[in-house]
DNA sequence: GAGTCAATTCTAGCAGTGCTAGACATCCTG
DNA sequence: CAGGATGTCTAGCACTGCTAGAATTGACTC
């Protein structure tokens, strides 16, 4: 009896993280748009139905995706760190230039996730501890710093992913930010 | 015969007009998901067949509604425009903030309007001279911080409307951003 | 004025969306 | 092997953007 609902949870476990990178997969080959509850149900091989047992709706479904994406960028990140600002901003935009539509679910499209909060999932914490680790320990300013530096991150890669920029220009970009963010 | 087709196609142009002003309302009241072609259509008292008529599609209103968002931020900043950057990038920031929607159809959603591009709208090829001209004409990268400074005010905008930084730290991340690209 | 005809507008419907109630099947328990 | 809980699916709701073809309007000719 135990044994069996063990296994049966077992299961359980295995088919949500199913959907999960299922609705990723399918995100990052023809966009979110393209995540219909019905088309994620035959992918995963079940009615969706099966898919609100394990979610809450669709919206639960990309959040599941996003809190992937912040672990993933967090270890990103924080290997970065040594390499001080350049090196963090670098990852972050390749991240973003590398996985569009994890990162769109993880920071533009409407979500519940408490960002700067007490409720803030761990990794997206960890995320943004990676930016303020890279001004001083001393630094009078150090979160607003970090906060700006990500932020400015963001509209450049949001910019460029949605062609409001060209993307070629991206390294120059980068650059720009991390002179003027560094001396200060 | 002349005056009959001139005064019928004086209606159409203001109802072309009614469009786009009904769409705007209605975005900036109740978001962009809640504008729907039959509540649109509602609302101008026609059929949803008539908004077809005078546009290519949903996006194609909404792409209008961008439009006059670009006309206004551009008359906006250029009255800033002898303030420096800090008033631009202030002037930026509060038009983000007071009209998210709008600001939303503009840089966030999904677009066909050409930047950087030979098609620019000169609306907002505008909006993107005032930022230029805040750096000095003999500036080497003249060009490039103002592609980053805007970027990076974008971000912080982007980021405070969906609920990613708490919004009333604003002013606080405007001050750093001037601060670190004046000095540049 | 009455009739004709073109332009305009609407009704009705298609294929798709997210989501769910209730029927059905499956499997463990006694 | 019967009873009952668990799990899954079928079918359908109300909505979306969009459109074909019917209906109406209104300008022009006689």
């Amino acid at each position: 009896m135990s044994a069996i609902t063990e296994r049966r949870e077992r299961e359980r476990a295995q088919r949500h993280q199913l959907i999960i990178t299922a609705a990723r997969e399918l995100a990052e080959t023809e966009g979110w748009e393209a995540v219909t509850t019905r088309r994620l149900a035959e992918r995963v091989e079940y009615s969706q139905p099966v898919l609100y047992s394990h979610f809450n709706g669709k919206e639960a479904i990309m959040r599941a995706v996003a809190l992937e994406g912040f672990g993933e960028l967090a270890a990103l990140l924080r290997a970065a760190q040594p390499g001080g600002l350049r090196a963090v901003a670098g990852a972050y935009l390749a991240f973003a230039a590398e996985r569009p539509a994890l990162y769109q679910a993880m920071f533009v499209l409407p979500t519940d996730v408490k960002f700067a909060h007490a409720e803030t999932p761990p990794a997206l914490r960890a995320c943004f501890d990676a930016f303020v680790g890279c001004f001083a320990a001393g630094h009078p300013r150090r979160e607003l710093f970090a906060e700006v530096s990500w932020g400015a991150l963001h509209g450049i890669a949001a910019l460029a992913e949605n062609g409001r920029i060209p993307p070629e220009g991206q390294a120059d970009r980068l650059d720009v930010l991390v002179t003027q963010f560094a001396g200060g």
